[in-house]
DNA sequence: TCTGGGGTCCTTATTCGT
DNA sequence: TCTGACGAATAAGGACCC
């Protein structure tokens, strides 16, 4: 969410500059149809836009527990050196008297809502790419709307504060990658249009680690074979880079550092997998709470599965040791299931099958190959069904009462959302 | 500093059928 | 019948993104 700022690196000043839009001038924005919009620490905007109290101080959403990590702070915090993806405990440390919340997705998920219902008044063609920002590509409303790129752009930046108290931010490109890139350098509360044929003056100067798909392995693997810039990239033979990380990323960073960026603003795109895991407040070692915890993350899982009518036939377990690595045993079963026990038995016959051999800190299940729910489920006899049906009238007792009123008689006794999460539970 | 939770995509190895 | 080549599916791990 914030993780901009490394990116643009030591870049120099001017060139930002020479892209910025203000007063209702900006560069050449002919050939540039895509836009990407980003809002500006969203989570950490929108919990003060609730509490304007907030306002003047440093604000970080993110997990509050004692292994949380912050996923958003407001720049006052950033001043201080906060930055998502760090421990929170970190984050204290650096800005001990800022405000630490915890998130409340309901929340932004509404005021992602709206803000893409702004966006699809304009055009169809939105690609959200997460809660707070989305692709569009404008070059079939430009004359339905009398407008350019830029000026959209400037249009939407007034409506989303307008109707939603919090500032974004935009790029304009000729692609999807320099779009993003410019609303990156444009934030906070800004706007960047790159012209078609600037779009190398742009990109050459900047570190590797702004190209899309560049994290810290990648970025150290250029590194020593002598690229720093995006420039290097773009004059390295692909053979070269081939060798150096690989086919398909090599391509498609060469591609990308020499401006070219093929890939269509896509709307709507099909899920490949849904799951739900947890870290432990404090690592565990024992199998019978390993065990509920599957359970109550199955049962996650296949409700979600089911809220989306999907069903998925490879089952996979992820498990973290107190030591950071991680591993993930799969199972494909012979037909697709949203059943929540036949996932749950089969994540469980994936842990014993491979009994975990220390203190576990993080357990998850996921569910993949996904395809619509129905197909193949409805076999007669099948012994599912009657689990389907029992998993479908808690699915609308839980619709109805909550999540807490249907629960697996193995969780009785937990918090709904916290079960086998920390403490010892109260015993009945 | 001591590392969340939701995902996507890629690479490599192995197995199985033709 | 044996063997090899090849492709598809499966499984595991890792990097990366927000």
């Amino acid at each position: 969410m914030l993780c901009g700022m490394g990116r643009s690196g030591d870049l120099p000043r001017g060139l930002v500059e020479r892209f910025r839009a203000r007063d209702d001038a900006w560069p050449d924005d002919a050939g540039c149809p895509i836009l990407h919009v980003d809002m500006d620490a969203f989570y950490a905007s929108v919990e003060i836009r609730e509490r304007p109290e907030l306002a003047e101080r440093p604000v970080v959403v993110g997990g509050v527990g004692p292994r949380g990590v912050v996923s958003s702070a407001n720049y006052i915090a950033r001043g201080f050196g906060v930055r998502s993806a760090m421990p929170t405990a970190h984050a204290r440390r650096l800005c001990p008297h800022a405000v630490f919340l915890p998130p409340t997705f309901e929340l932004y998920q509404e005021v992602s809502a709206g803000v893409l219902a702004i966006f699809r008044d304009i055009t169809p063609l939105v690609e959200p790419l997460s809660l707070d920002e989305a692709f569009l590509d404008v070059a079939g409303a430009l004359r339905r709307l009398r407008a350019t790129p830029a000026e959209i752009g400037a249009q939407i930046r007034r409506q989303v504060r307008a109707e939603h108290g919090i500032s974004c931010s935009v790029g304009v490109g000729p692609t999807k990658f320099v779009a993003k890139l410019a609303s990156g350098l444009g934030k906070p509360d800004g706007m960047l249009v790159v012209p078609r044929d600037e779009v190398d003056a742009f990109l050459r100067p900047l570190p590797v680690s702004a190209l899309w798909g560049v994290g810290k392995a990648t970025a150290e693997r250029l590194a020593a074979i002598g690229l720093e810039r995006v420039a290097d990239v773009a004059e390295t033979p692909l053979p070269r880079l081939r060798r150096a990380i690989g086919t398909a990323q090599a391509e498609h960073l060469h591609a990308l550092a020499r401006g070219h960026d093929g890939r269509a603003v896509v709307p709507e795109t099909a899920e490949k997998s849904i799951g739900a895991e947890e870290t432990f407040e404090v690592d565990h070692y024992d199998r019978i709470l390993l065990a509920r915890e599957l359970l109550r993350l199955s049962e996650k899982t296949a409700a979600s599965l089911r809220s989306r009518g999907l069903s998925g036939r490879t089952v996979s377990i992820k498990v973290r040791y107190s030591d950071f690595t991680t591993i993930s045993r799969s199972r494909t079963l012979p037909t697709p299931t949203d059943v929540t026990q036949e996932i749950y038995r089969t994540a469980v016959r994936l842990l014993t099958d491979h009994a975990p051999p220390g203190a576990v800190r993080l357990i998850g299940v996921r569910m993949e190959q996904l395809g619509p729910a129905g197909q193949d489920q409805l076999t007669l006899d099948a012994p599912e069904n009657g689990w389907r049906e029992a998993d479908q009238a808690a699915d609308r007792a839980r619709s109805k009462y909550g999540r807490a009123a249907i629960r697996p008689a193995s969780l009785l006794g937990e918090h709904p959302d916290r079960a086998g999460a920390t403490e010892p539970r109260p015993k009945r």
